[in-house]
DNA sequence: TCCTTATCGATGCGATTGCATCTATATGGA
DNA sequence: TCCATATAGATGCAATCGCATCGATAAGGA
């Protein structure tokens, strides 16, 4: 049974992850479409499918990976495939089912965004923190992870 | 000039860095929704406004506070003054503006909210670190805010 | 004073999200 | 085989968001 009253320290080190994952976010969609670029989340579908390979994903698998809900992913999906960056099979030992897998053009916008958002990480946190610093950030923040998600 | 190519330490921080903050914000969320609570955005408006006092807020106060555009706050506002939780006033030295002052059923709202923020808080924060690693994360954090802006 | 510009807050509109549900196929047991 | 249930993915609808813009008042010269 968990005491219900967060210590203040909580609450302080809650705020700033919040506010500074927010900001974080922000700026690189600022930059994005400073661009001309989709959003974000374009980006993180395009890298799974990118890391896939030919062999493309299924839209269950993509949904554990991007922490998306599955309405999201098929919409997204859809925004996609309708801009040709992606494109869906039949899969063929079940019907239900389509394998999305990514296109050229796909990979081609891929590089784009990840020119835009690199910079970003590497202006908001690569120069920010020293190497270690930021080897002891990503183990803090693993502690915090959900144990159920394994990534 | 910033080097383009962010390292990969900055990458896989980056990257714990939106699952932690996204998990942490969904799992809130989960949980007011399962009490039959708004969302988390109600919160940090009615805890200014609650610290504000009987004075009261100007809705471009809150919009730096809460770090939400300003249509965003503009609705908010609509909405948390449909539900009786907060009541906007005239001020007199600015026939513009108004000030927003939040009610007592505001006040009973924002301790609803807190129970399960605050035990969202604790359990997925607080009960995960030490006090010393929680300042220790906070600090780091701290070293990634927006110098721009005063918190 | 008059005019230009800045600030405060609201809003129309299209895109996106969340929720619930739907269709279609698969799976497992009687 | 037949039926109940589970899973994959899509979608109708209402709520919310993002963008651009608007109306109204303020502020600051000329």
């Amino acid at each position: 049974m968990t005491k219900k009253s967060p210590s203040p320290e909580a609450v302080k080190t809650w705020g700033r992850l919040m506010r500074v994952s927010r900001q974080l976010v922000e700026k690189t969609e600022d930059a994005l479409k400073a661009e001309g670029l989709p959003p974000l989340g374009w980006y993180d579908v395009l890298h799974e499918l990118a890391e896939a390979g030919e062999g493309g994903l299924r839209p269950f698998e993509l949904i554990d990976r991007v922490l998306l809900a599955q309405y999201n992913v098929s919409r997204l999906l859809a925004r996609l495939e309708a801009d040709g960056l992606v494109e869906k099979l039949p899969v063929s030992d079940d019907g239900r089912g389509q394998t999305v897998r990514i296109t050229p053009s796909g990979r081609e916008t891929r590089r784009r965004l990840w020119a835009v958002y690199g910079k970003a990480v590497s202006e908001l946190m690569g120069d920010k923190l020293s190497s270690e610093e930021l080897e002891l950030l990503a183990s803090l923040l693993g502690r915090l992870r959900d144990p159920q998600i394994v990534e």
